[in-house]
DNA sequence: TGACAAATTGACCGTATGGTCAAAAAGACG
DNA sequence: CGTCTTTTTGACCATACGGTCAATTTGTCA
């Protein structure tokens, strides 16, 4: 079952194409026709090497996924409680600003009720979120930063490091800057900082 | 010009079918039978009353933008600092919480790039936040509030505020809640407060 | 009630879209 | 080169969708 080189080149065009189109138009919005074209493929030659839409949407979901929790997972517990956590907010910040398709591609299918990925939300992101609010929990139950609900927190940063890319019009037009990436790291770091010391 | 009776009922129940239907399927995946349907109207009835589909969205969208922009109006200059800001933050959440229809209408079309109120948001919406951010930093200066940039505090509010209603999934698979709006409300006041002591 | 306007609808149209299929072109390999 | 497999494509299909239109029904009001 090994891939021959033309199916390994054409399979990293449809993926890199699919999160073009994706992303820019969401699941409905997106056609075979573009993604085909995106990726300079006629659309029954796309479709040779994906069964459906369905599919290319799944697998690129899928495959993103892992890459997109790392730096949660990296989160240490054995390291210093503010570091790690504003550590966290930046490198959280970071994956998205180079990588905002992939942080449009997963707002979007959350915006639908994430109809493909909810058994995964369930599941692996369920358990890794309850380790990591433990970690910060044992932090403050510790006193090392002040109290606060790990899942809350883990999800605040979630929320604030995403809006930036995905709501990128809005802040864009309501900052009037050309780069609000740029205040926006430092604005983070203040606003958990001080979350964190109470 | 005057409405008809049945012009007023029609169009009632239009705007809350479209509202229905948009908010759950964003504007390409909604279908002018879904609506015609939701609202208890034939296709071409619906047509009877607004010229396409992209004027049904329009209206519905700008008819609901001073509405959503109510909260931030309300936060008033003369008041007392963190009881202003964490008025709002309360407000805002509370109008993501009854109305979560209009915030996911919201959160799609911002995601799409805002080609329908992006005029809106560079102007209006602009000069609002411009106006209460000098208020937060005015308050800042006089050393009522800890130092902060107003723009991005309000930012911070929205990214936070709409992310429980839209991200309505995620959040509650992830804390595992079946209401998580209740921690939310409390999570967000601490977050703010500590924000706004530094 | 009659006459005019407002409202409603079934049938229809052109286009877009996801997907199929048989046949041709390009590669792999002895 | 010749044979077999993989890859590619033009033509095609069924369905969904936004929207039109002529004709009918319903409402209004003198």
């Amino acid at each position: 079952m090994t891939m021959s080189r033309i199916q390994k080149r054409n399979r990293a065009r449809i993926a890199e194409a699919a999160l073009e189109v994706f992303s820019r138009n969401g699941f409905r919005g997106a056609t075979l026709d573009a993604i085909a074209g995106e990726a300079g493929l006629s659309k029954p030659n796309l479709i040779y090497y994906y069964p459906s839409k369905e599919t290319i949407y799944e697998e690129l979901l899928t495959g993103l996924l892992s890459r997109w929790l790392e730096p949660l997972t990296a989160l240490d517990p054995a390291g210093e409680p503010e570091a790690e956590i504003l550590g966290y907010v930046s490198r959280k910040l970071d994956l998205s600003r180079q990588m905002p398709r992939e942080s449009r591609l997963f707002a979007n299918e959350i915006l639908r009720g994430a109809p493909l990925i909810a058994p995964h939300l369930t599941g692996p992101l369920h358990r890794l979120v309850a380790e990591k609010a433990a970690v910060i929990e044992g932090w403050a139950a510790a006193g090392r930063i002040a109290p606060v609900d790990g899942r809350q927190l883990i999800m605040s940063i979630w929320a604030l490091t995403q809006h930036y890319v995905d709501a990128d019009v809005q802040v864009r037009a309501v900052t009037g800057m050309a780069d609000p990436l740029a205040g926006a790291a430092a604005h983070l770091e203040t606003l958990f900082r001080r979350t964190l010391r109470g």
